[in-house]
DNA sequence: CCTAAACTTGAGGGCGTTCTCAAGTTGGTG
DNA sequence: CACCAACTTGAGAACGCCCTCAAGTTTAGG
């Protein structure tokens, strides 16, 4: 929310947001990497205005993505209130995977971590407090496993991330398949004891950024 | 297994043997996608050289990797011969894990699908049936849930590789624990009815191909 | 030893992407 | 209206990777 020091001259402004819609159109088809000079062009702008108001990569996808990454936030709002916890948890789960299936650069977003999109950075790390909060719900219920960790929602993430991207072209609803099997693991019921520790934050923070480079 | 035409020159042979073995070691470390100049270069050979014996990238992944996928059809007929088919069906999961920890150019192939190298698909397809048998078996002996389709398998693939992808490195345990939570899923006791089809067999080799492009 | 065929070499052309900058244009303010 | 700062532009330098090919070298076999 980089309230403007000095607001945009009118013609600038109008570009950042031709620049930003470009970019929404492109990244939800072609994901994160499309190359700059393809939303430049989208925007009917030239490469060094784009540069101009974005200077880093991250930058354009803050503006391009927080509003998304926003929305997940509110949904884990939702999801807390729930009364029902464990179906709160299941319904947080089923609208972000909605949310990834639906735009392939959100769907990047979500398994990388780009240091330089500071607002999106600040979202995910709000949206980390309030899952941590539904999946303790859902534990006290007796529903989610006792064992389940913050942690393990990076394997949901990964995990769904992937069979999206494989999938979402040609069997857009795949994911849900996957998802239910993650989900009948994920019951108390069917807990077996578990072999490896839970990753610790900054283990999913590094893993994270290991994927971005990718 | 291309029963050579003609025997390579001796020069030549001795070249070919020193690119594979540099593939092999700089796939294990830095994924499919290392440079091939990188691959000449580490062989201590000339890039033509390496295009005059192997003219496409796969011909070369294939020449370095299709021992390793040997090893895990191997695996997967010990599977099948396993009495205990539950057993067997947990024990091929984890060891083609351990496969694809052990080497990010392996755990790449696993969740890709180049066309052009020939001996890995043939076993991969080898491979396929096996597997197939593995399931029937545990679901014949009432362990593994009926509803689940040689289709899903995928889904373990492209969780665990992208898990172990993330977290070789610094965690390289933590599949195991991503593993666990999705066998659980698995169980024939802990089975919801699942909200989509399985894919078809044509769909998995479509998403495969659609992820060696990224 | 000689020769033809097999093989190696690395400079170089091609391509796609990132990022910069000097020159030109536009917007707002006095 | 005039002027300065803000902004735009696109050519092009830099980079990394792919792949080719003409010239030189080595091997096998007569």
């Amino acid at each position: 929310m980089s309230t403007t020091d000095r607001p945009l001259r009118r013609d600038a402004q109008r570009n950042r947001d031709l620049l930003v819609a470009a970019a929404r159109r492109l990244y939800a088809t072609r994901g994160l990497d499309v190359p700059l000079e393809d939303v430049a062009r989208e925007a009917g702008v030239s490469i060094g205005t784009l540069y101009n108001r974005f200077p880093t990569r991250g930058s354009l996808v803050d503006a391009a993505l927080a509003s998304k990454v926003a929305s997940a936030v509110e949904f884990a709002e939702q999801a807390v209130a729930t009364e029902d916890s464990w179906a709160g948890f299941v319904w947080f789960l089923e609208r972000t995977c909605e949310l990834q299936a639906s735009d392939r650069g959100y769907n990047d977003l979500c398994a990388s971590q780009l240091d330089d999109a500071v607002e999106v950075t600040a979202l995910k790390e709000r949206g980390a407090g309030l899952l941590r909060q539904v999946i303790d719900n859902a534990k006290r219920a007796g529903e989610l496993r006792a064992d389940f960790d913050d942690g393990d929602f990076a394997f949901v993430l990964w995990g769904t991330t992937r069979t999206i991207e494989a999938t979402g072209e040609h069997a857009p609803n795949a994911w849900r398949r996957h998802l239910a099997f993650m989900l009948d693991g994920f019951r108390a019921a069917a807990a077996h004891p578990l072999p490896a520790p839970p990753l610790e934050p900054d283990e999913v923070a590094r893993a994270m950024r290991r994927l971005s480079g990718t």
